[in-house]
DNA sequence: AATGAATGAGCATTCATTCAT
DNA sequence: TATGAATGAATGCTCATTCAT
């Protein structure tokens, strides 16, 4: 007589972690390959399972996409927010979030391929999917600019939302550019370099 | 600098034209629904040409992403050398880059979209084309940084290559949010936006 | 008629059960989508049991088509003898025949479409199993004639098998079209209408 | 500048003729082994095409099967309605629908299975597609013997709609038998036993 | 050069059946 | 007996590319 007492749990354990396997193995085969040119087949295979068995866990190819995206940017949203709040002082939220921000993607390159290349190839992702979750990030760094505005950190003829938008296009081109690179550097320490001139422009005093 | 004067027969102005005709074309599909989700036949008849038309200009529909990336890129590159070179000062240089970069971009959505959007999605096309395309204009921006710390307009203390991916990176990040967002708004005056914080830092000067 | 009185054990009413709810379950599904296109998924879920016990009780998907037609053929037939064994006039065996065909199929909407519409779906079927039952049925309609022939009562220059063709397609018709008909209305007492042509024909008695 | 003149006949022709080709594999395919288990590579290997010919011409495998039905109902229906037209004798009338029906049907036999099995294993054809068609089949019969009610010959205490399914019905299994008997015989002539009885009835006239 | 009908390799998805529990 | 997760063979359909005209 099966799932009495902890066999459930053991079934539970199962389906959860073969939800991750899958998901895992995705995020292997996407990046390798891009979304297009990646087959069930191979991810299936990539996670030792059958073809058939994606089908239990996902309902089709792009919701296996969709799920890499949303899984992932909840916990880092969740994640950033938690940090966040135990910091007072809005330049150090800021610089926190770069730090986060490059140390995330920095330590899974596979599912840093997928969110700076393979995600964008989809114009109808990026305008169904990403814009809850791209936006919310964006509006985190936005808020925290502007408490440092009130606080006095940072300029005030400086439009929020733009400031906002310029943190986060250095971040992502510091990721792109080590996805592309032949290199294998560390990405974290970027950050700090980002900061150093968005802080503080790159123009010397005396200009 | 091709297509000036009078060196072309009727003959050849025909041929380039439905060259130039099917890249066209094949911007504004791919723009549309993205080059995987894009069909030969969606670009011929975009064209209005038989299909098999398109192959007596393109060896293949991935050439077809190729050229469009190799020819608004050398176009570019060639156009902001030209400029650049009649400018003296280095921030000026600068200036002049970023705001060439969203010029450009900002009057063709279509292209924009390409770029931003299409020619991302495709790793093994960011690895082998962007390359050489990518790799020179981001160069021409460090060596004008770099021209700049000799100048001393900029400081000597920041990495130059990083300082080209962060203006890099602001500027792209302006293009795609322009590119999905719903509001239509001019492109270029962010340029300026862009580079009061690179130039000047967000910190207040006082901090 | 099974499982009256206590005659059978518990478990044993278990089983006989299980078969039979699965049998009614699948004749259910059939008749609503059709054999092809019913899943053996949804003949478990009707019967609310788990997909696997299916196969417990059934081979395979066809075995319950089989089975169906098997059990029903079976049934009908032992019954329509039992009752004609009683009536003396070859008329009236016709007749009751007749009424019976469309009593126990308009009795049972399901049933009647997987034998109507379903069953026959399947060359294979009909060629391989059909052929017992339907033509023992058709037997017995032509054997009621030729009784019918010799007591004088049926006209003696008419082909007895083509004859029981006629009553069983004619029969037959009403059947199909109460099923496909949106009407709902009652299929017995269309047994007088065939009978009264059967019987009579159509031709008026001066012609 | 091709397919000027003529040329553009010998195109139709072709088309037309490969139209015409598909459908005629696709009958011989479905007759032998039945909608659902034809494999629209089937089609094409009898068709003497490729796989991906087939859907230049059919949207997909159901249209082929709704087209047998669409194209041989109309022509059938459009050929009975000529030839009655032409009669004046309501009797002589249902006697002609009665030969052309075996007579059409017999003499293809392929068709003739597709028609009796196969497009009636589906619910959804029948319901959908079947409605138009049949009905105005049966309504041509019921019209006629309506007439025959008005000119005397016959009885005028039957209902047209049921007398016209009891033909219908009668014609149809003398198809259904020819089609699943092992024996090779002339379907035609069974139109005249047919009528034999739904004239006549089967009744001795003293009974 | 231009056409567009034909090709056929390729792939996501389904579902009858099995089997470890 | 009963379960239902796992399997993997099977197939309808797409679309880049070719080629006879």
């Amino acid at each position: 007589m099966p799932r009495s007492g902890r066999s459930k749990t053991y079934t539970r354990n199962t389906i959860a972690d073969k939800y991750e396997i899958i998901l895992r193995a995705a995020i292997k085969v996407f990046a390798r390959k891009g979304y297009f040119n990646s087959k069930v087949a191979d991810i299936a295979k990539k996670a030792k399972i059958a073809d058939g068995t994606v089908y239990l866990y996902f309902k089709s190819k792009e919701e296996i996409l969709h799920s890499i995206f949303d899984r992932m940017m909840t916990e880092f949203i969740s994640e950033g927010k938690k940090e966040l709040a135990e910091i007072e002082e809005a330049d150090k939220k800021i610089e926190r979030i770069a730090q986060l921000h490059l140390e995330k993607l920095g330590s899974d390159r596979d599912l840093a391929v997928v969110f700076q290349v393979q995600l964008r190839g989809s114009t109808k992702f990026m305008r169904e999917f990403s814009a809850a979750g791209f936006a919310e990030y964006l509006d985190i760094i936005k808020k925290a600019f502007e408490e440092g505005q009130k606080q006095g950190v940072f300029r005030k003829d400086i439009n929020a939302t733009v400031c906002a938008k310029i943190l986060y296009g250095a971040l992502d081109e510091m990721v792109t550019n080590w996805i592309l690179s032949k290199k294998r550097y560390d990405l974290t320490p970027l950050a700090d370099e980002v900061l150093k001139v968005f802080f503080g422009g790159v123009k010397t005093k005396t200009a």
